[in-house]
DNA sequence: CCAGGTCAAGGGAGT
DNA sequence: ACTCCCTTGACCTGG
C-alpha cells in the first residue's frame, strides 16, 4: 500500500542473524515503525470503509524471544496502540489475527506447545493494548494442526491445551477448517465447538478441498451457528489461484483477486477476503459485483 | 541501487 | 531428500 508516496509497511522483519546482532533494541525500533504505519493503515481503512482487517503477526519481530515490556519503546508503542484503539472504536472497525502455521495447539511436542501458548498470549496482549474486546469479535483464528494421521487424538489434545491458554488469547480463539482431505473439515471441528464453545470460521475454498462429507451450505450454516450472539460470524473467502490465475500452482494457493460472487446463504457474516492483492482485491470485488460492505 | 537468493518456527503433501 | 503451501513478504548480499 502506498500513501503520501512512501511505502506503508506493518511487518518489518529481520533474519535471525540480524536479531542476534542487533537484539531487542532493533526489534523495538522496527515494532515502533510498524505500529506507526498500522495507524496509517487504519486511517486508510476508515476512509475506504473497509471495516474488517487482519492484523499482521509480524508487527513485533521475534516477539517470542522477549516480552513486550522488554522493549525500550514500549511506552510510545502503548500510546500509539491505544490511539489506534480509539479510532477502531469510533468507526466500528473489527480487527482480527491469524497467527502463523507454527502455532500448533494440538501438537504432541511439549516444546512446541509452550511456544504456541506464549505466542498466542502475545497476540492477545497486543489486542489488549489496542483495547479490543476479549471475545471472538476480535478473533485469534487458528487451524487445529498436529493430526499426525489420528484426528480424534488431535482433537483431544487441542481441547485440553486450549484450557491452558490465558484469557487474553483463549476468550478470542476461533478455529478454521483445513484445506487438505486428511485434516480438519467443518464437520470435524463441530466436535471441538461442542466441547469448548469455540466458534468456527468457515473457509469456502478450504471446504472444497476438505468437505468432511458436508455440502458447502451445510458446513457454512453449521459454522455460522456456532457464534455467540450478538457477535457476527466471520467467514473466509478466496479464489483458487490454480483455477483462475495459474494452473501450474498447488490447488491450495490463493489467487490475487476474487473471481466469484460470495453466497452467504442468507446469513449475516463478516467476510475476510484472502487475496494476495489485498486492498486492491477488495476494491475490485466491490466494483465488479457492485455490493455494499 | 537493484535483482535474486534466502529466511525461525510445524506439518502435510506432491515430486 | 527436497519443494511448496499455509502465514496477507521482507531482508540482505553481491554485483
Amino acid at each position: 500500500m502506498f500513501l503520501a508516496e512512501k511505502k506503508v509497511q506493518v511487518s518489518r522483519q529481520m533474519i535471525k542473524k540480524t536479531f542476534q546482532e542487533k537484539g531487542i533494541p532493533y526489534a523495538s525500533e522496527l515494532s515502533l515503525k510498524n505500529i506507526q504505519d498500522l495507524e496509517k493503515v487504519i486511517d486508510w481503512n476508515i476512509e475506504n470503509q473497509v471495516l474488517l482487517y487482519r492484523l499482521s503477526s509480524n508487527m513485533f519481530p521475534w516477539m517470542s524471544e522477549y516480552e513486550f515490556d522488554d522493549l525500550p519503546d514500549i511506552a510510545e508503542i502503548r500510546t500509539l496502540l491505544a490511539r489506534v484503539g480509539e479510532k477502531v472504536k469510533q468507526h466500528d472497525l473489527r480487527l482480527t489475527y491469524h497467527p502463523g502455521p507454527f502455532n500448533v495447539l494440538a501438537t504432541r511436542d511439549s516444546g512446541v506447545l509452550e511456544k504456541t501458548i506464549k505466542e498466542l498470549r502475545q497476540h492477545g496482549e497486543v489486542m489488549d493494548m489496542i483495547g479490543l474486546p476479549r471475545t471472538p469479535f476480535a478473533k485469534i483464528n487458528l487451524h487445529v494442526g498436529g493430526a499426525y494421521g489420528d484426528k480424534p487424538s488431535a482433537i483431544d489434545r487441542f481441547c485440553h491445551n486450549y484450557q491452558q491458554l490465558p484469557d487474553t488469547a483463549r476468550l478470542r480463539l476461533t478455529v478454521e477448517n483445513d484445506d487438505k482431505a486428511n485434516m480438519f473439515s467443518t464437520s470435524d471441528l463441530l466436535e471441538i465447538h461442542q466441547r469448548t464453545g469455540i466458534p468456527l470460521v468457515f473457509d469456502y475454498l478450504h471446504h472444497q478441498l476438505c468437505t468432511g462429507g458436508w455440502s458447502e451450505e451445510e458446513a457454512m450454516l453449521t459454522a455460522v451457528s456456532t457464534w455467540p450472539k450478538p457477535i457476527r460470524p466471520v467467514i473466509h473467502y478466496s479464489s483458487s489461484r490454480k483455477k483462475y490465475e495459474d494452473e501450474l500452482v498447488s490447488e491450495v494457493a490463493h489467487a490475487d483477486y476474487i473471481y466469484q460472487h460470495i453466497n452467504l446463504y442468507g446469513q449475516d457474516a463478516d467476510i475476510m477476503l484472502e487475496a494476495k492483492a489485498k486492498e486492491r482485491a477488495v476494491q475490485r470485488y466491490l466494483e465488479e459485483f457492485a455490493v455494499d460492505v
